[in-house]
DNA sequence: TCTGGGGTCCTAGGACCC
DNA sequence: TCTGGGGTCCTAGGACCC
C-alpha cells in the first residue's frame, strides 16, 4: 500500500546535481555562452551529448548526430568538443563542498551526488545552502531532490528541475521533497530505473506516472517485469532497497572504445592504442586483467552491419602493455580473417578492446608453471611514471612491431595526427574561443 | 505414444544507468 | 564527408556433474 500523508517518513537521501553540467562547466569558463544556446559534442564531434535549455528550446535532442542539425539551426548554436578532464576536476570540487555539508556522500555521477541526510532538522535547508555555495564558489546552477530512498531522491531531483525551469526565482524552488504521494507529476519514463522498453510495458498497460507505478501490485510487478523493475517499484513507496555507496566497487572490467573518423581497412593501430590506453588505466587503478577480449564493427549506416570479436584469457592476470598488445594483435587477425574470408569486408567504422576478469595485482597468484612478469611489470611502472612527468606518450610500447603515439589515457584524443582512424575534429578548433562561425569556414 | 532431478558454472542477450 | 563511450545487473539456456 501507497503510505498515507500522515504516516510518511522524512528524507533519508538526497540527490544534488548540476543542471545540464557539461554546458553549465563550459560557462564557468567562457561567460559569452551564458544564456545562448550551447552544445557539447560527443567523440568525434558526433553526437550532442549536452544541450542548454536554450539550445533544447530550438529543438536540438541529445544524441543526435550535430551535421544533421539544419544550417540555419546550426549557426544560432554554441559548439563545443567535450571536455571530460575539466567536467571531472569541476565534479571533484563539488564533492568537497558537499563533505562539508553531509556526513556521507556517495559519487554517484560525474554529476550526479548522493547525500545522507537522515536525521537533519532541516534537510531542505541543507540542500539550499550546498546549492548556494556550489554556484557562488564554483559557478554551477544545481537542483536537489530529497527523499526516503535513493529512487524518491532521483525523482525529487527531476521534479525540483521542473519546477525551477517553471519558477521566475528558479533558486527558491531548486529543491524537491518527493514522497510517495507526491509523484503524480512525474512521467513514469522520467523514474529512476525505467528506461524506454520498461516505459513503452508500462504504457501500455495504461501506467503513464510514477505515481501509477508505485500504486501497482508487487506481486504484478515482480511477476511481469522482474526483480530489478520490483525493487524501484518497492523503492517509489518509500521502502528502502539500498543505501549509499560509499566505496567504489571493484571494476570487473575496463574498456576503451571508439568509433573511426572514417571507415578504415587496418584497425590494428586503433585497437592497439586502446589497448595501451586500458592498460594504463588498468595500472592506475592496481588492477590486472585475467582476459582481453577485442572487437570490430562494420559501418552500419553503410548497410554493412556486423560485429565480430573474439577473447582470450591469460595465463596468469596481467598489467603487462607488451603481453596485452601481443595477445590483441592474435586477436585482431582472427576477426579480420574471418571478416574478410565470410563476408569480403575490407573496412571498419568501430572498434575496441575490453580487459576483464580483473583482480588487484597484488592478488594474483603465481603456480609453478605461470608467474607474473615482474620484469615486463616494473618496466611499465618506469614507463608510467616518465609518462605522468614528461607528458603523456613520451614512451610507448614498440615490441610488437607498431608504435603506439600520442596515445595516453586522459588525453583528449587519441592517435598521431595522420592515423586514419583517428576520431574526427575537422569541425571544432579544440579552444574555447572558437565559434561556431569558424567552423564553418574551416569546412 | 510419455520426460529423472537438482546443483553449478558459464555465456549471451536484454535491460538499465550516466 | 560527418552518426558517443563506459559501465552494471539479471535471466535464460546450455554444458556438465552426481
Amino acid at each position: 500500500m501507497v503510505r498515507r500523508p500522515s504516516e510518511v517518513e522524512p528524507p533519508r537521501f538526497g540527490l544534488i546535481d548540476g543542471n545540464t553540467f557539461y554546458v553549465s562547466c563550459e560557462r564557468v569558463f567562457d561567460a559569452r555562452l551564458r544564456g545562448k544556446p550551447t552544445v557539447v559534442l560527443g567523440n568525434g564531434d558526433g553526437c550532442c551529448i549536452a544541450l542548454s535549455p536554450e539550445a533544447k528550446a530550438l529543438g536540438l535532442k541529445i544524441g543526435v548526430p550535430i551535421f544533421q542539425v539544419p544550417k540555419d539551426i546550426r549557426t544560432q548554436v554554441q559548439v563545443r568538443s567535450a571536455n571530460f578532464a575539466l567536467y571531472g576536476d569541476l565534479s571533484a570540487r563539488i564533492v568537497s563542498i558537499l563533505h562539508d555539508l553531509f556526513p556521507r556522500v556517495e559519487v554517484y555521477s560525474i554529476d550526479e551526488n548522493f547525500v545522507d541526510v537522515a536525521g537533519m532538522k532541516d534537510p531542505v535547508g541543507a540542500a539550499l545552502e550546498a546549492r548556494e555555495r556550489i554556484l557562488k564558489w564554483i559557478g554551477i546552477p544545481c537542483c536537489a531532490g530529497l527523499g526516503a530512498t535513493r529512487t524518491l531522491a532521483k525523482a525529487g531531483n527531476k521534479l525540483a528541475k521542473d519546477q525551477s525551469k517553471r519558477a521566475v526565482n528558479a533558486g527558491a524552488l531548486s529543491v524537491f521533497h518527493a514522497t510517495p504521494h507526491k509523484l503524480d507529476a512525474l512521467a513514469v519514463e522520467d523514474v529512476w530505473g525505467v528506461g524506454r522498453r520498461y516505459a513503452a510495458r508500462l504504457n501500455a498497460e495504461g501506467v503513464t506516472t510514477a505515481a501509477e507505478l508505485a500504486a501497482l501490485p508487487a506481486d504484478h510487478v515482480r511477476a511481469r517485469y522482474g526483480v530489478v523493475l520490483a525493487r524501484t517499484h518497492m523503492e517509489l513507496r518509500g521502502v528502502p532497497c539500498g543505501d549509499l555507496e560509499l566505496e567504489e566497487p571493484d571494476r570487473k572490467q575496463l574498456v576503451v572504445s571508439r568509433t573511426f573518423g572514417r571507415d578504415v581497412v587496418d584497425p590494428m593501430e586503433a585497437l592497439a592504442t586502446f589497448a595501451t590506453v586500458a592498460c594504463e588505466k588498468l595500472r592506475k587503478r592496481g588492477l590486472a586483467a585475467g582476459a582481453l577480449w577485442v572487437w570490430l564493427d562494420g559501418n552500419p549506416f553503410k548497410g554493412d552491419s556486423f560485429h565480430a570479436s573474439r577473447a582470450a584469457p591469460f595465463p596468469i592476470p596481467t598489467q603487462d602493455t607488451a603481453e596485452v598488445l601481443r595477445a590483441v594483435r592474435f586477436l585482431a587477425m582472427s576477426i579480420m580473417r574471418q571478416t574478410g574470408k565470410s563476408r569480403g569486408v575490407q573496412a571498419y567504422k568501430r572498434g575496441g578492446v575490453g580487459l576483464t576478469d580483473l583482480v588487484g595485482a597484488e592478488d594474483r597468484q603465481a603456480d609453478l608453471f605461470f608467474r607474473p612478469n615482474e620484469k615486463a611489470e616494473r618496466g611499465m611502472a618506469v614507463l608510467d611514471k616518465i609518462n605522468a612527468k614528461f607528458g603523456r606518450g613520451t614512451l610507448g610500447v614498440g615490441t610488437v612491431g607498431w608504435r603506439v603515439g600520442g596515445a595516453m589515457a586522459g588525453e583528449r584524443r587519441m592517435g598521431s595526427k595522420d592515423a586514419q582512424w583517428r576520431p574526427t575534429l575537422q569541425a571544432l578548433s579544440p579552444s574555447y574561443t572558437t565559434k561556431w562561425g569558424d567552423l564553418l569556414a574551416v569546412r
